[in-house]
RNA sequence: GGAGGGGUGCCGGAGUGGACAAUCGGAGCAGGCUGUAAACCUGCCGCCUUUGGGCUACGUAGGUUCGAAUCCUACCCCCUCCA
């Protein structure tokens, strides 16, 4: 039956496979399968919330298996429906291409790039004509989209949807009888879509990719799904220290959640910490800072991560000042000065504290400034080389004169 | 093509001639509590300012008025029903 790898596969962190005796039978086979991703290069950056699926991929690779990423150049232009209840823009070619590298970069980080092959939407259907248009769309009805949740939601709650948002699932699915899928992987909310390329391809006389659907992610405010547009994400282009600050704010509920879908923590320990937590028997903070050192030494290595760990630890628990900081330069008249008198407000703003001098001048009615530990409340304040100037619990600058 | 409804701040959504930089909720920020969790309490939440005030803003452009988010005209956009 199952070996313990296969199972691992098909288990952990999987929210659905359609079929799932399919794809057993296929990777049984022993044959190398087509693993198709497709992404729009409309979101550059990728986010934990990614990691999930594209770990995965990297499993499927270690026994073998070939990824097929599709760069949606041409679906790009449209705006994946999935879960939005709005219309997206259209993007420029420029946009698309510089978006479409960056994505790469990032995706390479978790994908193993020597068995991933590339393939551009636009080397099919740039060729595309009307009537090849309508050959494909005939095969599918208006009712088969408006069953699609979005899309039903959106219709009775009045807001618009455009024809070409229809047209979204049928070009992915199209894809998956281009390249040829075996298999398609994507968050739960692309189902559809994934469905919609199993239908093409039997229509078109292939047999049909199975679907491997991985649970999205909550982001750190703890209700929606992760996205960048929410504000909610951890990208994993995060300098380390801010994505272990960014980890040690997520809401216990997700703790669990997060070990599961993106980390290799061995089941059995999971069951553990899970036990842990529903038992009270630990402090949720500690099980948030393992995770948290886990996943930064996954992009950043185990270096990084123990010193975010020691920095996290100084700055915010013990609420010292961190070890080196950014800092902001003074202009002096001459170099003899030793301090000067400065208006806080222009300061704030200059050093990316505060966004314009109203909101300084807000900060320092509400005693959010101080400068070496001194509260201040005055606008124009006396600085010597080597103070530091922090906003709010953790945003520091030391002062620097420049002579 | 016809009839009707609507476009307000990051989002939702009040306001229908002056007291409106615009009720309220959410998001966000700051302070308290804490585990940078949640919950909770308090304050802030357009920009500039010599703190008097000034400027910009209620789809866009004009107009009426001492005064317009509110009235008028044109235009743009969205929705619903009929065809």
């Amino acid at each position: 039956m199952l070996n313990s790898k296969l199972n691992f596969l098909i288990r952990r962190g999987v929210a659905e496979i359609i079929t799932e005796a399919e794809l057993v039978k296929l990777l049984e086979s022993g044959k190398p399968l087509r693993l198709k991703q497709g992404f729009d290069p409309s979101t550059p950056d990728i986010h934990l919330g990614h990691v999930v699926g594209l770990r995965k991929l990297r499993q499927f690779q270690e026994l073998g298996h070939k990824v097929i990423l599709i760069i949606g150049d041409w679906t790009a232009q449209i705006g994946d429906p999935s879960g939005q209840s709005v219309t997206r823009p259209m993007l420029s070619p420029e946009q698309i291409e510089a978006n479409a590298q960056t994505y790469m970069k990032q995706f390479f980080k978790v994908v193993d790039k020597e068995k991933t092959e590339a393939r551009w939407q636009s080397e099919w259907y740039d060729k595309f004509n009307l009537s090849d248009v309508f050959k494909l769309t005939s095969k599918f009805t208006v009712a088969q989209s408006l069953a699609r949740e979005d899309f039903s939601k959106r219709y009775s709650a009045g807001r618009p949807i455009s024809l070409t948002e229809m047209l979204y699932p049928i070009l992915q699915g199209y894809d998956s009888v281009a390249i040829q899928a075996d298999v398609e992987f994507g968050g739960t909310d692309q189902k559809f879509n994934c469905l919609a390329g199993r239908e093409l391809q039997q229509m078109m006389g292939q047999p049909p990719q199975q679907v491997f659907l991985v649970p999205l992610l909550i982001g750190t405010d703890g209700s929606d799904k992760m996205s960048k547009s929410l504000g909610n994400h951890i990208g994993i282009d995060d300098p380390p220290r801010e994505m272990y600050g960014k980890l040690m704010s997520i809401p216990d509920p997700l703790i669990i959640d997060y070990f599961e879908l993106i980390t290799d923590i061995p089941n059995p320990e999971i069951a553990e910490f899970s036990q842990q937590l529903a038992t009270q028997s630990i402090n949720p903070m500690i099980l948030k800072k393992r995770l948290a050192h886990e996943i930064v030494t996954q992009f950043h290595g185990n270096k990084a991560a123990l010193e975010a760990d020691e920095h996290f630890a100084r700055v915010f628990q013990r609420r010292e000042l961190p070890e080196e900081m950014e800092s902001i330069s003074i202009g002096l008249k001459s170099a003899s000065e030793i301090e000067v008198q400065r208006d806080i407000t222009r300061l704030l703003v200059k050093a990316k504290l505060a966004k314009s001098r109203s909101e300084a001048r807000r900060l320092l009615a509400q005693g959010a400034v101080d400068i070496d530990g001194q509260k201040i409340s005055q606008e124009s304040v006396t600085l010597k080389d080597g103070n530091v100037i922090r906003v709010g619990k953790h945003d520091f600058r030391k002062v620097k004169f420049q002579g």
